[in-house]
RNA sequence: GUGGGUGUAGCUCAGCUGGCAGAGCACUGGGUUGUGGCCCCAGGGGUCGAGGGUUCAAAUCCCUUCACUCACCCCA
């Protein structure tokens, strides 16, 4: 019997790994651009961080989770979000009483117990960033700047939905309001509206079902009950985000699904992904750090969705494997043996070289080699042998002019030797 | 958790109202005793997702079940 992965786990095979690690590698140059550093998280947390940091009613915490007790009856949780254990970790850590200001990022799997579909796994990764001890409109736009300088890097082309969810001072006389004008509706909601209206009135504002959509069209705007200071923080923010050319949309239905978030929040809108179309979402979130017991420290941050950034990717182009630069032909059991030695030689020397087995036909294996990309291949065959002199060839080259290389070369030279194969100037007239 | 779709070769998929399990790609060997790509020939590969039922006969019809997938929900 067959043993398949998990529902909702999955493996990343090279084709695809290769993107990842691409866009890995962009991540931290980006971030580090901006002087973040990374922060290595555990997996594993208690289960009340996530149920006081998200939110105990949300989805998340009420049916996602993978939770189970510990052998010493501790209730543990597979993280379904970063965030919070940064948070954990800076309060444990003190890192507030080191700087003002940490800016870290993380990457790893998160994992939510999901129905899964296109672009959403129950083992999942995010590349997150976050900024602590700062609320000033700057940090702000800083970070979306960064959000937009790596994707501009990756040349996706990307939205980016921007809005202020206010704060403990406004946001609840706006959810009354909102709550009151859901009330009036009643009628003409869907199902989960009315579900909404109960449990988080803010949710009404992006139900996709078009009667609520057009019911809700004439609320209350969110933007029309921002206290001052928000209002203001929010206006600064923005402003930055013009100064530097940044395109963005204000979207006033933008609502976010973790508790946490106040003020400015965002998310990164693709193109191509179905419905699982958010590639990144973050926001501000000034009173988690305090309401974990640590510091009264202000912080903003962000989580991009890897596995959808990767499929982005692989619509805009697919990267192959790393073709070997040299491709070795043995014929024979002698040669095959020899093969295996100069192979690891010119590896260490710093070639890619990829070796065939020597029980197998010349064709057979220069097929191979074609099919690799190689660039040269070297063939050891009797001949060769005797000689102690491999045969080159150009596979780039269509006509056929093979070179004999002296085998006892030391590594680079013999690597620099084949090089000189294609540069020769003997008769080549394609 | 709720709906819809799909399960046949490594991959993409044909296979009608039941009658010998198929194609393309990939893989292997050959056409050229030692020179790839194009072309030609040949070959290996299958529990037709699983279990049960109907039938002389089931990939095909019926029931059950599992998996995958898309959407809702939610979110990255």
């Amino acid at each position: 019997m067959k043993i398949a992965a998990v529902r909702g786990f999955r493996d990343i095979l090279p084709e695809e790994s290769a993107v990842w690690q691409r866009m890995e590698t962009q991540a931290r140059a980006s971030f580090a651009a901006y002087g973040f550093s990374e922060i290595i998280l555990p997996v594993i947390e208690k289960t009340e961080l996530f149920a006081r940091a998200i939110g105990e009613t949300t989805d998340i915490v009420e049916k996602e989770m993978y939770t189970f007790t510990d052998r010493d009856e501790s209730s543990l949780t597979l993280r379904p979000e970063g965030t919070a254990s940064v948070i954990r970790a800076y309060i444990e850590h003190s890192l507030s009483h080191r700087e003002p200001v940490s800016k870290l990022f993380y990457l790893g799997p998160m994992f939510r117990r999901e129905r899964p579909q296109k672009g959403r796994y129950r083992q999942f990764h995010q590349i997150g960033a976050e900024i602590l001890g700062r609320d000033d409109p700057l940090i702000d736009a800083e970070l979306l700047l960064m959000l937009n300088d790596f994707f501009t890097a990756l040349r996706l082309d990307v939205a980016i939905d921007v809005n202020s969810l206010g704060d403990a001072a406004c946001r609840p006389r706006y959810r009354e309001s909102l709550r009151a004008f859901g009330e009036s509706k009643l009628a003409v909601l869907c199902e989960n509206c009315h579900a909404r209206l109960q449990r988080n009135p803010l949710r009404l504002l992006d139900c996709k079902e078009p009667g609520c959509r057009q019911a809700m069209a004439d609320a209350p705007a969110l933007t029309d009950f921002l206290c001052d200071p928000c209002r203001d923080h929010f206006t600064r923010v923005q402003a930055y985000l013009h100064q530097e050319n940044v395109a963005f949309a204000l979207n006033p239905r933008l609502v976010r699904g973790l508790d946490y978030y106040c003020r400015t929040s965002f998310e990164v809108i693709a193109q191509g992904l179905g419905s699982q179309n958010a590639v990144c979402g973050g926001g501000r979130y000034d009173g988690l750090v305090e309401q974990l017991g640590g510091p009264a420290v202000p912080g903003i941050g962000f989580a991009i969705g890897v596995e959808r950034l990767v499929m982005l990717l692989q619509t805009q182009e697919h990267d192959l494997s790393p073709a070997p630069d040299l491709f070795i032909v043995p014929l024979g059991e002698a040669a095959e043996s020899q093969a295996f030695s100069l192979a690891r030689r010119l590896r260490q020397g710093g070639a890619r070289v990829e070796l065939e087995s020597g029980s197998r036909g010349l064709k057979a294996q220069m097929r191979r080699a074609g099919k690799l990309g190689a660039r040269y291949v070297l063939i050891l065959g009797e001949n060769e042998l005797v000689a102690g002199k491999g045969t080159v060839r150009d596979m780039q080259s269509k006509s056929d002019r093979p070179m004999a290389i002296d085998l006892t070369l030391p590594a680079p030279a013999m690597i620099e030797a084949i090089r000189n194969v294609s540069s020769q100037p003997s008769a080549d007239k394609d």
